[in-house]
DNA sequence: AGCGCATGTTGAACCGTTTACACAGGGCGC
DNA sequence: GCGCCCTGTGTAAACGGTTCAACATGCGCT
């Protein structure tokens, strides 16, 4: 049977932890250390109180709490938006592991927009969140790289961990955990996957100049042509504005209408851009595995559906290796740099190459 | 040059308001007033007080706001999970009706267990959201809405408004806003699409009874067969226990393997189970449409992949409908009762019945 | 008996804001 | 020239917790 205090007007008011120590016949200073259970008690006494507690329904007051001195007990994460998987299955992780450890989330979207990452950082900062966690990729030019140096100064003075998820480094002399993924490798091993069936001329789809994850992709998809000894042909790479299903579907559909077929295989730079080109492939009927071999990236819903190999990433363990290391370290401005492995999962989307497109000679 | 304070042991701290007062030469009353923007001031002291806040790099500390008494610009949420599509979905229109209020979002996920749900409101009301928002489907027994009740009566006495999306009011004299989607007229759309191409032996794939959600779209079910006159079997209706792909895929295949196909349509209570059960009819050779009809619920991302009919609900405008209802009531303790409407998505998963399969007798 | 010590409890200061109230000074009507 | 209003600013009291230093109390020891 919660009661409530009534005040002047009768209106109901929450109870504060005056109201428990009146109730209780002790002290407010006696409520608050029962309450924390970190200092010796009386039995008799502790009883009381949570009697006191249960009767009034109290919860405490997190703003007056935050304000005496206690670090609120919540992470904050931001990313780009809650809908894409691989945010969601970030965000996801991160929550698992803040509820572990009895921390709430705030979550802000950006929508890729930088200004409004760094006003979301502002936010937090007001909130004192233990951790701030920055997800996803993101275009870091010169200007950026000074005013996050700020942001990750400012945060770190302010008691509150920056950690970057599947971001660079902002450099050695701010304060930041970083824990990546590694994108070149999976990049490496996909489109090894493709010469090894003996595919030469292989597709790269959705290049984004500047932003790094796509870039490290790239990356690793002509360091896996260099080491099997296949020239690289720069035709071969496109570019894709937004990393989406339509822009996949797009990418390939101008590719096919701009003349005779030039590859056998493709790499896509992420699942979303497979599933977008293959329904471009299929409308001009040809099939996976059995005309065109692909690649995607991410292992994220869409690739089981259409039987694709891909590259998985540990989605979910990027965001919980974020809070651990975050609440482990206890200087906020803790500096770390992880790196988290990627492999490859085989399913039906790749066939031995015949030969039959064999490039511009 | 954001310059910071410096404490005693040469530590750097965040700037307060009183650095601010000070740098500026003025009290800390001009520079709250300045800052909140609602009072008159002089132009010549506000840009005295503006160049100190830049120069600080001064942010107003959230829990000192909060405990003055004012309420803290935040939005609440309570899903199930974040990976969830539907959820996602919901979280998405919430933050963005959030952002475009200049609110943050408190997430905290529960797994689908109603003690955790409970502590996550526990911790939203130490945290004094403007409204807590619990999204989802859920199992209402008495004991639920006993608590439940209790729960929303502290939150309104707190001054949070409390909204429930996609889920049944608790009772008249419970404060709270419901935001629901029409279910059963949706389903019964449905139904009557697949009807309508002939088919009478339709499978209901997912009930799963005391749930809310599945058990309206059961309803619907029924509904339209008996608007068609169509005998209702209720041996057609399968149950499930987690309304998940894997799940889908068990039940289609036990009910395969169970005996011979005594039915011609499939009605998936979400598209989730959809897919699920075409990966085990395609096991069995059996081709969606050609050789079974299908329906699922939710449009969402599967669906488009495997080009599905299904029911669209307007995910995103429940969460901004709840947000954006919240807001506005200034009074926290309102009522209301809003549903949207649902709608049939025509895609490629329906054929006429050639009346092959037509029940046991 | 007097002492030190461990154990429990209390009063009060403090955290950083907002805001009610007081007040100073200038312009204006009388 | 006096009182009045209006504008802008300052003073100080909340808000609801935590925690430090101080203080009772009971106990075993010398």
């Amino acid at each position: 049977m919660p009661r409530r205090i009534a005040s002047g007007d009768g209106k109901p008011r929450p109870a504060t932890i005056k109201d428990v120590a009146r109730h209780a016949g002790v002290s407010v200073a006696t409520v608050s250390r029962i309450l924390s259970g970190t200092y010796p008690n009386a039995p008799a006494t502790r009883s009381k109180v949570m009697r006191a507690v249960r009767e009034l329904d109290y919860v405490a007051n997190a703003h007056a709490r935050g304000l005496a001195g206690v670090r609120p007990k919540s992470v904050a994460i931001v990313v780009n938006s809650v809908i894409s998987p691989h945010y969601a299955h970030v965000a996801q992780g991160v929550h698992e592991e803040a509820a572990r450890a009895g921390r709430l989330c705030i979550v802000g979207t950006t929508g890729g927009d930088l200004e409004r990452e760094l006003a979301a950082i502002q936010l937090m900062r007001e909130e004192h969140a233990e951790a701030v966690i920055l997800v996803g990729n993101i275009n870091p030019d010169e200007a950026y790289r000074e005013r996050m140096a700020g942001y990750a100064r400012a945060l770190a003075a302010a008691g509150s961990q920056l950690v970057l998820c599947g971001r660079p480094p902002l450099g050695p002399d701010v304060p930041a955990i970083v824990v990546e993924y590694d994108n070149t490798g999976g990049a490496f091993a996909a489109t090894s996957h493709l010469l090894s069936a003996g595919h030469k001329r292989i597709l790269f789809l959705g290049r984004r100049s500047g932003y790094t994850t796509p870039e490290s992709r790239v990356a690793g998809y002509r360091a896996a042509l260099a080491a099997h000894g296949v020239p690289h042909d720069p035709g071969l790479e496109v570019d894709g504005a937004r990393m989406v299903r339509r822009e996949g579907y797009r990418m390939m559909r101008e590719r096919l209408d701009a003349g005779p077929r030039d590859f056998t295989a493709v790499f896509a730079s992420n699942d979303l851009i497979a599933a977008g080109a293959r329904e471009a492939l299929r409308e001009r009927g040809l099939r996976i595995p059995e005309d065109v071999s692909m690649v995607g990236f991410d292992d994220l819903p869409p690739a089981a559906d259409i039987d694709l190999t891909t590259v998985y990433i540990p989605h979910e363990e990027l965001g919980r290796t974020a809070v651990r290391l975050a609440l482990k370290s206890e200087t906020p401005g803790a500096s770390e740099h992880v790196l988290l492995g990627t492999h490859i999962v085989v399913r039906d989307s790749v066939c031995p190459n015949v030969g039959e497109a064999s490039g511009p000679d």
